[in-house]
This record gives structure tokens, sequence and C-alpha cells, in this order.
DNA sequence: GACGTAATTTGATCGACGTCAAATCTCTTC
DNA sequence: GAAGAGATTTGACGTCGATCAAATTACGTC
């Protein structure tokens, strides 16, 4: 398979450090490299959609990616947020042969597309790479499990709250983050609408947090555990 | 590993068809099975609280598990409802090490439990193991992402229009089928309080639904399927 | 730095669903 | 078959978050 782009040092990093690629030996490595391909993908700009038959998955290296469904009506529901690190689709190699969602770019993205055939052959050959497979596997299956708990048991103030505290340092006291990507992303998210968003944020400024732009700021930690 | 009970016939049907097991060759089924033991469990029998560490993962042979986690407040979320033939915990072979939720029993239930740190030696060893827990895991993912979506894009009368309809003949036309658990549990699988599963169902009577008891009647499948 | 577009916020309204309480139904058990 | 516990339904009510519209703010482009 040949690349649309060449995998630049930055792009190479990111996805060594994916859990899909991270801690394969040399060998396996150059074998899924060689499935593999570099798309740099405008924003907005679909990647598959829901129903397609699923040749290949995917890894982010650099932007984010959405992946939603679509109702009847036509409403857009988000299923999970991509940024650099995750992949995506990964869970067709041994399933269903259709893509079971949308999945378009939400910035400037820049992608490794793996061969699903070739992966499954490159798996029943090298165990490290089925051990990264089903590490992978793993890891999402835990990240949508929490996002059906949150969803379920917490209002939108306390998403939002769980969301921030996951990116402060542990410990108490003051803390000032930075949105990866735009607010109405961060909604999708969280399954809020944008509208929703704006307003928990403005529920948490009595709980310390002070949002401007993409800088929030936190007063207290361990207050905003409290929420 | 010695059971708790023997493997009558019935449990090991169900366990040969599981999509962890089945299409497992002869040897590798005899070194998986040397790794399990059966539980018989009494109703509402906790299996594993979150936060515990994670040295087996389970099969259920007969009866229902409830996977849920709790609020800081003590409420309930259910996360998935395992029946016969479904796996869970398996998503810690190849990552954290500690159980990610609740599991307890919402029947009189067997288990089939495997030791996490034999099946990883075995999956490493024998190429259809990994497989059988790719394709397990792969399962899971798209069954809890449906989930999300469902919770996202759809209201209650929709969401249990489709559990009806994912239950009954493709084709149009009138359909019985017969609730396989309790109504609490559809409902807490669904993501609704009783009383919304309740409400659900009432309002679908004017879509030609009719329910007593654990018996569905569908007047004509295709016109549920505009709801 | 000004402009125009897109993103976000705010207000108003509404529907969906959770919660509590009480009534009714349905099983199990004796 | 009767009793009793538990499950389900129904009613009343409150809250949360979606939606629509309008105002405001932020941001990329020239």
């Amino acid at each position: 398979m040949n690349s649309n782009s060449k995998l630049d040092n930055r792009d190479r990093a990111v996805l060594m450090k994916t859990s899909f690629m991270q801690g394969l030996s040399t060998n396996s490595a150059i074998r899924v490299l060689s499935a593999m391909s570099v798309l740099n993908l405008p924003v907005r700009h679909s990647i598959f959609r829901e129903g397609e038959k699923a040749e290949l998955f995917y890894c982010v290296l650099s932007g984010y990616v959405r992946l939603y469904r679509l109702s009847h009506e036509g409403r857009e529901a988000d299923i999970r947020i991509c940024g650099p690190g995750d992949s995506f689709a990964e869970c067709l190699l041994y399933s269903d042969n259709a893509y079971a969602y949308n999945a378009q770019t939400a910035e400037h993205s820049a992608l490794a597309a793996f061969d699903m055939q070739m992966i499954r052959d490159i798996a029943s050959e090298e165990k490290d790479v089925a051990q990264a497979v089903m590490a992978s596997l793993s890891r999402h299956l835990l990240s949508i499990i929490d996002c059906v708990a949150n969803d379920r048991l917490f209002t939108a103030p306390q998403r939002v709250a769980n969301y921030i505290l996951a990116r402060c340092p542990v410990d108490g006291g003051p803390a000032l983050i930075r949105l990866p990507f735009q607010k109405s992303l961060l909604a999708g998210m969280l399954g809020l609408a944008p509208e929703a968003l704006s307003r928990a944020f403005s529920t948490l400024r009595k709980s310390g947090v002070t949002v401007r732009g993409r800088a929030i700021q936190v007063v207290d930690v361990a207050n905003l555990r409290n929420v």
C-alpha cells in the first residue's frame, strides 16, 4: 500500500505511542507500517459513512475526528471524539464488515489508515500485533463504558466537572487547563447540545470555574470534586 | 483450577456457542476449559464490585447478570445486561487490573469464570484463542456503541420499539415475543426508570403493541418501524 | 486593524423523563 | 387457593436539557 503523503517525524512519534502500535517489535512495526498510508484531510471532511463496507481502520495523528450516528430525521449524535493517538473502526477487524457510524474530521487532520485485511493477516502471524489489537479494543471498551455511565448517572454540570477534573493535576488547589478543541465538540462528546454546555459552564462558575475562550481556570480542584 | 460444580450438558452447549469459545480448535478449547470453573449463584448475588482487583472474567451460562455503576449518592446506572452466551469483564484482560463496574446476578444464574492470567498465557500461545478474544471484544464494543447512540438519539418509546423490533421476525405483519426477564431489568438496560418503561409501553399501544406480563404482542411489525 | 463568518451565550419555551406515593397486579409459597 | 411480598402501573409533580431565536463574542482573512 502506498502513502498519500509522507509520514513526518511528528506524526511518526504520535503513531508509535498509540495503544495500537506501542510495544510492537521492530519487525511487527515494519510490517504494520507497510499496511498503512497517511491521509491529510481538511476540516469537516467525511472519512466514511455508516453502512459502507469497512476496509480501513484509522488512527488519528493530528487533529480531531468525530464519530456519530444519524437518526431517521437527520439529528446527529456523537459517539466518540478521537484525538491524536486514538484509533477508530478497529472494532470491525473481527466482526461485521460495515462501518457502524459516520466519521468526519472536526479540524484539519492527519490520519493513518490501515488496511483491515492486511492487519488481520499480520495479527494472525505476529503475536504482539494480536495483543496490540486486544489492548486497543480493551481501552476503547472501557472508555465507552465510562461514557454510558456518565450519561446515565450525571447531570450536565457534573459531566463537565468530570471532564475538567480528568485533565487537572490530581492534588487540590488552583489549576489552569486549555480545551484542545471547540466547545461545540466538547458538547457533543458529553452528549449535550452546545447551549447546554454553555449553561453548564455558567453553573460551574459558583464552584470556582472561570472560562474565557478555550482557557478554563479552576480556583480549587478539590472543591470541584463535590459538584 | 477446579470447578465449584460440574459443567452440565446444557451449560456446555451454551458455553461453546459463545463468541468467545465458538470456533476454537479442540486443543485450545480444552486448554481454555482448564482455566475455567462454574459458579451457581442465587438471585441478587454480588459477583464483583467496582475497584476490586480483577482476576476472573465471566461468561453467562444461564440467568442474567447486571453490570452497573454507582454515583456518589448511591444511585445505580446499568451499563449492560448479560444473558446466556454473553461474557463480561474480558475487557480487563489487556488493560487495567481493577473491575470498572459492579456485577450482580439478576436471577439465579450459572456462570463460567475464567482465570485472566491463565487465559492471557493461553492466548499468547494459541492464535485462535487470541482471535476469539478479539472477536468477543469487538462484539461488545459494537453493542455498547449501539447503546450510546440509542440513549442519545431516541426517546423512551423509540428505544422500546427498537428493542422489540430487534426481536421480531424481519418481515411485516403480526408478531408475538416474550421478555426473557423482568421489566425492571429491561428498563435499566434501556437507561430508563421502571415507570418510564411502563409509560413507554402504554405510548406504544397506539402503535399496535399490547403487553400482558412478559408477553408482547405486535399487530404489525412494519408499522412499529415508523415510531 | 477592519470585516465578515462562525462560534458561543443568553432568554424563553417545551417536552421528556426522574422521583415519590399510592393503587393494582402477579407471582411464589405455604 | 389464600396470603403476602414484590413487581408494575398510574398519577402528580419537578427538573433537566433540547430547541428556536436573537444577541454577543471570537476568529480567520485580507
